[in-house]
DNA sequence: TCATTTGTGCTAAAATATTAGCACACACGA
DNA sequence: TCGTGTGTGCTAATATTTTAGCACAAATGA
């Protein structure tokens, strides 16, 4: 399962490959319109071509157009994204990263949120 | 307050202030050590350097050495680096990221760790 | 049909990032 | 004192990234 490494990749690239990862799938266009500091379409079209060849990004067509997608499963994806930051920013500490995220937004979450929550964690418990 | 902005930083930058991040307060040999691909200790000094232009680190001395520092605040990071993570990966739900963590290391975490947890939710909730 | 629009492929220019090297300063010990 | 080791400052070469531009192909519709 090829994992997702941004340490190698350029700026430019880890933008685009974030981009993708977010929305699912993109064409070139869809790209640079989501960029805030965008190229020009050219441009996009050739870092998604360069991001193809290193195997980081696969496209399927439709019609003429091609549509971009990650390698890399969200799953898989999310898995090295989490443990990055636990172990740059936490420590390892799974604890400390959970505060972290609850101090974050904890206002936006209702009661039935924190509820699952707790879930989780006994679910989790179990094994 | 100077927010961690990795968007905007080059790739040996990322590396480099991820490190400080990890570490807290680094030399430029201590960080070339602690590079992978580490290049040499003039360039490292070089990006220290740069970095510490734009604001994203300081130094104190110690003797004629310098160690860097980030400028952001650890909790700032945390925060940013969450967030981040959040919106691009997990479509910035709470819930599907803790998922995530618990399902990175839950095998290394003991009951008690569980418990704690578990406070802590409780304790998010009751605000 | 055939001009126009909309897409890609490729190449090379331009901008940035990365690196190494040399010069100088200070501290230390012989 | 003075030579050596260890640090930084700066500059310029090199490598990589980023960008734009031109050529060509397919679809579309007047």
């Amino acid at each position: 399962m090829s994992h997702y490494a941004p340490e190698n990749l350029s700026r430019r690239e880890r933008q685009i490959m974030d981009l993708l990862f977010e929305k699912g799938e993109l064409s070139a266009l869809d790209v640079q319109e989501l960029m805030d500091d965008a190229p020009g379409y050219s441009a996009v079209r050739t870092m998604l071509r360069l991001l193809e060849e290193k195997g980081q990004v696969t496209h399927r067509t439709s019609g003429r157009k091609y549509f971009y997608k990650p390698v890399a499963s969200l799953t898989a994806a999310r898995k090295g994204a989490m443990r990055r930051v636990l172990s740059t920013f936490f420590e390892n500490s799974t604890e400390k990263a959970i505060a972290s995220l609850l101090d974050l937004d904890s206002a936006n979450l209702t009661d039935e949120d924190f509820d699952r929550l707790s879930k989780l964690i006994e679910q989790a418990k179990r094994r």
